[in-house]
DNA sequence: TGCGTTATGTACTAATTGGTTAATTATGGG
DNA sequence: CCCATAATTAACCAATTAGTACATAACGCA
């Protein structure tokens, strides 16, 4: 059972005795685990190490120290659900296909990563405190922003969407449903049980969610055009 | 400047020299400050100590050891933040206005309370593990709901509002607006930039966080009838 | 006024934990 | 084949930190 997972058999790229690059890799999946599970102050550098195939030196050797370690976790976990907006292809459909179509895909995205989730919150209890320099972070998120604009154009210049609406407050909006459902799903469910959280209460609130979206944007006399969300 | 801040001269209750409920206090107010700022394990209580009229001793003493006094601290956060909701006396609203009412209030009340936010945020990077027991935090929030559920019912016996929604995931989309506008600030603003958290952003957002909500809720026919927002 | 109980101050400890020192081995270029 | 450099191992350390032992002082009740 424990060999079933080794790479010995390998000889396609690494030599196996001697991989540098794959030991990164190794304390950044191990990293993100204990650090999306324990946050910053919570996690431990010795748990790391013992999770990973690799030693607690070699941590401190590719990453300076803890905190180190944790901004190229973040930045890791920014980069893992970069994209995907783009891949849709919103512009083929027209524009309330669109906006839905990137509301639900906003939804299971989110609920898809909860690792990715995790690292955020971690970080916005540190006021963003390790973001601030990373120039990257900034530009993955920008092309979300783009794809959003672009709908919300061609929306309003058919006369579908009202106007006066901007892309960063939709985004934020949209994102605000979206990450709560998973952020918030702990404290929540305790609170109030686990309907909403079943795969049945899911799939609806990610059906109402954008709904929700849709009618905020939408001209009142375009209602009847919102999609039944079966597809 | 130090002895402005003590309560030396109040003669009207507490001898001043033993004060044992004084001290609790004292240490769940230093202790929600530490725990809200840098989460469990990030608070230390030689800090909540230092920081208290009192020492370190008597934090033990009274709270047993760190979780315990955590666990308190999250029931008085919850319970600091309760109510509320029933003191709006929506009763006495059209259910628009009333629903309307109640998201703002709930939106603004969330951003007075960020200390409570993030003890929230730091409860579900634990999973709510210390929420399982208190059943005072249950407790404590289903008045929203039947708040919330009060309004629906007359909303739709008035054909104001459309049929098929439920309290539950209404609260739950009110709550995620108003609570990831707290939760997640800091980054939001270091990607997107600080616009959505002056003081007008986030008046417009308030705003725009009730029409989103009436507009899901509303029947299309009465759309006109949503409040303007600058009551 | 005496006395059990509650509350508090001082000093200490045991374990955890982030980080390091120094020696060793593989690697790849000249 | 040699050697500078990159990668890795193993043992070690100093500081932090949750938690305690013990003595003692105030309280309130009889």
């Amino acid at each position: 059972m424990k060999d079933a997972t080794e790479v010995t058999k390998s000889k396609e790229a690494k030599p196996a005795v001697r991989d540098p690059e794959g030991v990164r890799r190794d304390i950044l999946t191990v990293a993100m685990e204990e650090f999306s599970q324990n946050g910053l102050s919570g996690a431990r550098i010795d748990e790391i190490a013992a999770r990973t195939k690799t030693s607690k030196r070699m941590i401190y050797y590719y990453f300076g120290d803890k905190e180190g370690l944790y901004q190229r976790v973040l930045e890791e976990a920014y980069g893992k659900v970069r994209g995907g907006e783009h891949d849709l292809e919103l512009d083929g459909l027209d524009p309330i296909a669109a906006l839905d179509k990137l509301c639900r895909f906003t939804f299971d995205h989110h609920r898809a990563n909860p690792d990715f989730i995790r690292m955020v919150m971690v970080e916005n209890i540190h006021h963003g405190r390790h973001m601030q320099m990373s120039k990257t972070i900034r530009d993955l998120n920008q092309p979300a922003i783009e794809e959003l604009e672009k709908v919300l154009r061609r929306g309003q210049a058919g006369g579908l969407f009202r106007e006066g609406l901007t892309p960063l407050e939709l985004h934020w909006q949209i994102s605000a449903l979206s990450f709560f459902n998973v952020s918030n799903s702990a404290t929540f469910s305790l609170i109030f049980g686990g309907d909403l959280f079943t795969d049945e209460g899911q799939r609806r609130l990610s059906r109402h969610a954008a709904d929700m979206v849709l009618r905020y944007v939408l001209r009142p006399d375009h209602l009847g055009s919102i999609p039944t969300g079966n597809s």
